[in-house]
DNA sequence: GATTAATCGAGACGGTACGTCGCGTCTTAGT
DNA sequence: ACTAAGACGCGACGTACCGTCTCGATTAATC
């Protein structure tokens, strides 16, 4: 009988693991991702700052855990009736994701410490949100007929996100739907 | 005699602020960027801590400045034979900034330290060092007849640096030599 | 039949509580009263921490119960041959006691929180291990015919103890066995 | 020219050190001892935590300095007609100190502490207060002739001290004037 | 024999002080 | 007016211990 035991002691509480999530969450709305500190996450969950070092190592990977599902959930994309349409969902739903959602904010301030923090970036390597959404696509697109010159898919992962998160982290600027069409488009003429 | 007359007092010591500069780029290599303080950098610049802050207001502004006219010159390509060549160097020499340069990792530092810092957003848009280096490559393949149809010099620019910056900073990957000519042909093939 | 039965559920456990005093005892020795702590207790005994708990309300309380009856073991001396030669003995089995023994070790680190601690002086009025053993050698010495003049015993437990206290616990020195025999000869000729 | 020039940097905050001694006598009488923090004493006298640890290692350290001066003029005693009346007012003077004075509970929580805390014994060590007073009423009983008997002045000074502090200390207790003054006069009659 | 009740070890819980570090400011003397 | 030095008030860091709580397991007495 390889009944699994349980651990001894007291078992971990999903209350206080909640609330931390939830404070994280709120808190890089509401002060941004600097300004939040680890005694500060405690403080504002109603738990002790042991309990928070005990079950996550850092901010940042209280906020990936807090910010994976919704930001897998945000970029998933309906599939339409042809190829372009859907690449031009996609793109509104990211532009959507990294201007305007808690997630993708949170997904900036994650890509944006991992520049300077190898366990961030290690931690990162781990999920790859636009890159699992960005594949879906593409095999929507393939389903559809489309894409069928290329069979490197990282390399049309990189060409349909990159210019879109070029622009939009690096430059600060955002895009037009007219201009995301005309981007799906020119990423499908291949 | 609308002569502007020097200020009074001591003038600012060119040898201190050569000597911060100095130690922000030794510091950024040997201990990475997060364990890089200002109490730090003017203890190794020799420097009183005043004196940082009366020239710079953080060590982002320091680290800009330190590597700005590197970060500049290492992305500058000579004039090649063909468009297609010279793209390929630009994306080689960018590929060398991102992953092995000092003066890119002061960017890599600067792009992540700007998605969750406002004041470090702005500091940064007043400079585009990819962006001007991508826009001589550019001009050039237009001076040697390619990408003529496509007027919009921005949306060129996110296309050319874009996936392979997302490649480098977001997957953590690097691309070799054959994919970045494949990425350049592709790039002027519209 | 009123007798008294056994209270209902699982005994107290009896190796506990052993462990307990024993892990105090080796504990104070070999840490030191400030580094023991309740946490350090119960891993060292084996023990959980709500069962220390349980039965002791602070390290003083199972101090106290470790070393209470060593303490007076100590301080016991043999009757001899005239009242000199017993406060002798006293004198130097109370400055063994205080300078060398584990359990004076313990008398003198619960004599010292009391001064800060309510609670552990109000723990301490309870017993009295110097007090008795030297009510005791005064009775020896009453009965030797020695000290007929001074009939307030307390007056004499401070003389004789005092001074040896005092000069141990505040100033930090010991004593000679010749300066012993003299306090002594001292004390009885009155 | 052995001219003593100043510390380089911003010489210590005098206002600094005062809001510290303060806060810590006052911390002394409202909370006691135990419940005195470095964190509590740095908050009280409205100090950096860091000011209190560059110039103090330990709360022992700080009270020390705050309260010997009040302990040796409380100690003090005005000359008398005779060397009686002289022992008979320091021992009263101690025994106010001892029981009701400020700087009396200080003495007595690093007395205790001293017990288990080696530091603070080697810091007490450097001062002995009682010790000192009671030398000077010593002194000036054998300059009226008394105690003519006995040249060891340690000694002595355990005599005249210990029993009480012996009775305050560890019994507990008080003494009454009357009380007082037989002590005196048996300290005396030698 | 099953139930009940109090114990046991283990370990997570919300708190709080620890001593250190970096922040950005200030106050010196000296250039 | 500038320089280096260094103390200042502030507050986050990650750790340790506080005393309490919740687990499953154990151990007697009672039903």
């Amino acid at each position: 009988m390889t009944e699994r035991t349980r651990p001894l002691g007291r078992p971990r509480s999903e209350d206080a693991r909640l609330a931390v999530l939830r404070a994280v969450d709120d808190m890089l709305v509401e002060e941004g991702y600097a300004a939040m500190t680890m005694k500060g996450i405690a403080e504002r969950a109603g738990v002790g700052r042991q309990t928070v070092y005990r079950w996550w190592s850092s901010k940042a990977e209280i906020l990936l855990e807090a910010s994976a599902a919704d930001a897998a959930r945000e970029l998933t994309v309906r599939s339409g009736a042809d190829a372009e349409s859907e690449v031009t969902a996609f793109l509104v739903a990211l532009t959507t994701f990294l201007t305007r959602s808690d997630a993708g904010l949170a997904y900036r301030a994650l890509l944006g410490e991992a520049q300077h923090d190898r366990k961030v970036a290690e931690l990162l390597s781990g999920t790859d949100v636009l890159g699992d959404a960005a594949r879906a696509v593409i095999g929507s697109a393939r389903a559809h007929g489309a894409l069928a010159a290329e069979p490197d898919t990282d390399a049309l992962v990189a060409e349909l996100v990159g210019p879109l998160v070029y622009r939009i982290l690096a430059e600060g600027r955002t895009a037009e739907r007219t201009e995301l069409q005309r981007m799906a488009a020119r990423f499908l003429a291949r």
